[in-house]
DNA sequence: CTAATAGTGTCTATTAGACAGTATGTT
DNA sequence: AACATACTGTCTAATAGACACTATTAG
């Protein structure tokens, strides 16, 4: 096997490209965003979901369950190029934030073959979806409770409702990185729970020392709105002189206000770092 | 395309797995450590180099360039495994540190065909190392300056330098995550100097908020060596008082000390995590 | 004694947490 | 007037940065 070339051109021409057995490679994306509930009082805002949006599965395998939107990596295309495309696909949407979460490569992820996945996470703003959904899409509502041990998540489009345990063991003592093994996933395919809950895990993480938020936030916002987002999102209350002061630098107050039922109007803000109108 | 079957049995029995094009997946393990440096005079420490391994190639592709340990992903094992295999093959090491980095999924990363690197990242004490390296294997120090655009790595191994110039650009305004360009890369394969600058990158940010330096440490040290790595990996000194603040509830003082030349010795240091004796 | 590291005390500056209070709209 | 949110002032607790000081060794 270790033949000797005279040159890499000679080299790479002898090459047989199926000495190893290859494999089929896709990207998910975690499309999440932030919806409005209901309104229970008119002094009251708006209640504010985390979301995802899931495709439901119209052929085997896992027919009429839940999945991530996904597709397979073209031969001739990046995984971030692949990523982009699906994205655009579901959402008709483009220069969207978008980062890579992970690779999962276990060997039966997928009953047809050896398929390996690499997760996207990407945050919109639900409102710029100016068309309806692709068919078979959905929003799911996102509500996570975690303890020590287990992870539950419960997404809800409304209709339906997707109860996911996972369990997390720490994968070793020096860090903070744990090891999700599913406990109750009865209508997702895939390890799609798991992909899931990594998404969220790093979300959480990454919107207290970035300003990935604002991807989610319409261009004006008031700084109750802002606050709700965070707190659904890392799941437990801010105070507000707290939350003001960290975020105080990151936006610019604009003269707009917003008029929101029977209390003090607002002033809308805008992030700092757009430039555009 | 889009034929009806009646049972997931029965689909993934018709279902033929070559409609779209496979590619071939490896993974690159970062393999990271701490050297000793000469002792300039009898009272100085040691001083320490942050260190990386690198395997010389023998054959084409990048015949005599230097690259990372890595191998392919076989069809019937996990990614993980793969990476605990290339790690174990390189070092004879079992129960290592080792997390997933980053997929490196661009089109022409290699030349034979279409590759995808899963790159991780693993943490090594040196001196666990009973037998001598692998042939072609070597330990380069690494040396890192950085400025606002440009990444600029010195690897050394005694005998060879290696100069990398990395260009970063901000991915988008929201995050701190950077798009890494090669400018200088004479002696590495493939994109290994983007998947090392990574690497460092990852572990600057991780060392201040996990435990993992205690992996590239051995079982006993002080705090003065604890310092020194710390202080290699982040690329600045640090205050004593305040340092030792920060680790002190990581750390569990021995009754050993440590002499160590014209001034007082230093008592010896053992990670609160680990339980073996 | 000297140069080097080991180790501690303490002051100050900065940041995070908590709570109380004032402001202002709709019904 | 009442309620809900908007917004600010300020006290306190916790943490990080800085510096000065003492301790102890080989040569």
């Amino acid at each position: 096997m270790l033949e000797q070339y005279n040159s890499e051109e000679e080299f790479l021409k002898a090459y047989d490209s199926n000495q190893y057995e290859k494999l089929s490679l896709t990207t998910d994306i975690l499309i999440f965003s932030v919806s409005d509930g209901s309104r229970t009082n008119y002094r009251k805002l708006n209640e504010k979901y985390f979301s995802i949006l899931l495709v439901k599965r119209d052929n085997y395998p896992f027919k009429d369950k839940w999945c991530l939107p996904g597709g397979f990596v073209r031969i001739d295309e990046s995984i971030d190029d692949a990523a982009i495309r699906i994205l655009a696909d579901e959402t008709n949407l483009h220069n969207i934030f978008m980062e890579q979460l992970y690779t999962f490569g276990n060997v039966n992820r997928d009953p047809r073959m050896r398929v390996i996945s690499t997760a996207y996470m990407s945050l919109i703003d639900k409102n710029k979806l100016e068309d309806k959904l692709v068919k078979n899409a959905s929003w799911f509502n996102i509500i996570v409770l975690e303890d020590k041990d287990c992870i539950h998540i419960t997404l809800d489009n409304g209709t339906e409702t997707i109860p996911l345990i996972i369990k997390k063991t720490l994968k070793e003592q020096t860090t903070d990185r744990y090891q999700y093994t599913t406990l109750k996933n009865d209508y997702l395919a895939f390890d799609h729970d798991i992909v899931i809950a990594s998404g969220i895990s790093r979300l959480k993480n990454k919107i207290s020392y970035t300003d990935i938020v604002f991807n989610m936030m319409p261009q004006y916002f008031t700084l109750g709105e802002l606050q709700q987002v965070y707190e659904i999102i890392l799941g437990k209350k801010l105070l507000d002189p707290a939350f003001r002061r960290i975020i105080a630098d990151k936006v610019e107050k604009t003269n707009k206000t917003k008029v929101n039922g029977g209390h003090r109007p607002s002033a809308l803000f805008k992030y700092k770092g757009h430039n555009d109108v």
